[in-house]
DNA sequence: TTGAATGTACCTGTTTACAGGGATTCATCT
DNA sequence: AGATGAATCCCTGTAAACAGGTACATTCAA
């Protein structure tokens, strides 16, 4: 297995040169922090494991990421990064990468997840599954709350026929009442919930549960 | 604590129940088979924690799960169900539910799940952390893939802007490009997508996972 | 090296959405 | 009895989206 390591903090390289030098199935692993450069050699060398942060200076680790993958389409990427937050983890799974850590892990755990990525399956530690999960949920605890607001059952009924590519004359003649009233009722709607049109207007519902 | 189990399977009904009464935080269990009729108790008893599955006569899971939730908004919803799909889980999640569990489950992970949703925290078992976290990737190994058309890079771009409720006018301006060359984009994104207008763009969007 | 695919730009219409008013009826709540 | 909210309908604009074209440069793979 081959690994090439990109990070601008020499401290993490070498603590992490070390990690590695211990493992047997490890045959190379190359070191450096720009991230331009790491391009560079994923062109000439074959790299199988690529382990990257995300903020780095002249490219971030999603872009990273990216060109890899263009480079050689079967690279397995692992972001080792501070970031906890969840859009940078689901820009970087956007982006292809086949794990996901945190600094703060021990070393068996990011041996497992090199050994994983490795192997051809996908490894996010279980915190940053839970910043996944808990991002996904709409309960009381979530962390991400959709405030609604109360539309009524005749505006939650517009709005799904919005969503399903109506428009406002096709609702009226399916509701049998005017087109006026469809406007009427499109615009309270586009006021309680503060969106300028349709595309808002769908994220929202989307979000609220009133369409699927 | 007060249970409410609802499942349509008599003999799942009746595990439940012998696993439940060994528990002693567990004052009341009440199990019932129909949905519509939970909701009739749910009305009358104050239940704190209710247990059910996804596929039943009458009513769904997510339905039952959103009604509980205006009947009584503490309610915490545990949803136990055989159904590992990832949009089940993501719909029940949307809907409120605090917890999900599938139907291969251990009496102590079922134990444990039920304490942890009744304590006000959230419940997912690792097998649906899992689920979870693979539809989010984008990588070979993802179970889940959505398909998609296949949108160029400049595409995405476009269809971001649009879903943060930018004009056509506006995203020429941010791109720098013309109005024309935008709506030539638009157009080809909802030919390849198939819709019609922006309200169908923006469900395609989210369900592709091209937006948030 | 030919032919897709991509990104760019332009033109001409028609249709629809959006904005900002006003107004009536009906039921419910205070 | 009066207020309030929901649902209905109307009017007048302007802005934007939508439809159906054509065209050209670049890139990249067959």
């Amino acid at each position: 297995m081959k690994i090439l390591l990109v990070d601008d903090h020499g401290m993490f390289l070498d603590g992490m040169l070390n990690i590695l030098n211990e493992v047997e199935e490890i045959k190379e692993v190359a070191a450096i922090s720009d991230p331009s450069e790491a391009l560079a050699i994923l062109k000439k060398r074959s790299i199988d494991v690529l382990i990257t942060d995300i903020s780095m200076p002249g490219m971030t680790g999603k872009q990273l990421c990216k060109e890899a993958l263009k480079i050689n389409p079967n690279i397995r990427t692992l972001v080792v990064t501070m970031h906890d937050e969840y859009h940078h983890i689901s820009s970087l799974l956007e982006a292809g990468a086949a794990g996901y850590l945190l600094k703060n892990t021990r070393q068996d755990e990011l041996i497992e997840a090199i050994m994983t990525v490795y192997q051809g399956r996908n490894y996010y530690s279980n915190e940053v599954k839970d910043i996944i999960v808990e991002s996904m949920s709409r309960s009381p605890n979530s962390t991400i709350k959709i405030q609604q607001a109360k539309l009524t059952e005749r505006e939650i009924q517009i709005v799904k026929l919005i969503a399903t590519e109506h428009t406002t004359q096709e609702i009226a003649d399916k509701l049998y009442i005017s087109l006026y009233t469809v406007e009427s009722h499109r615009k309270n709607i586009m006021r309680k919930t503060d969106t300028r049109n349709m595309a808002g207007l769908i994220k929202y519902a989307l979000k609220a549960g009133v369409i699927e």
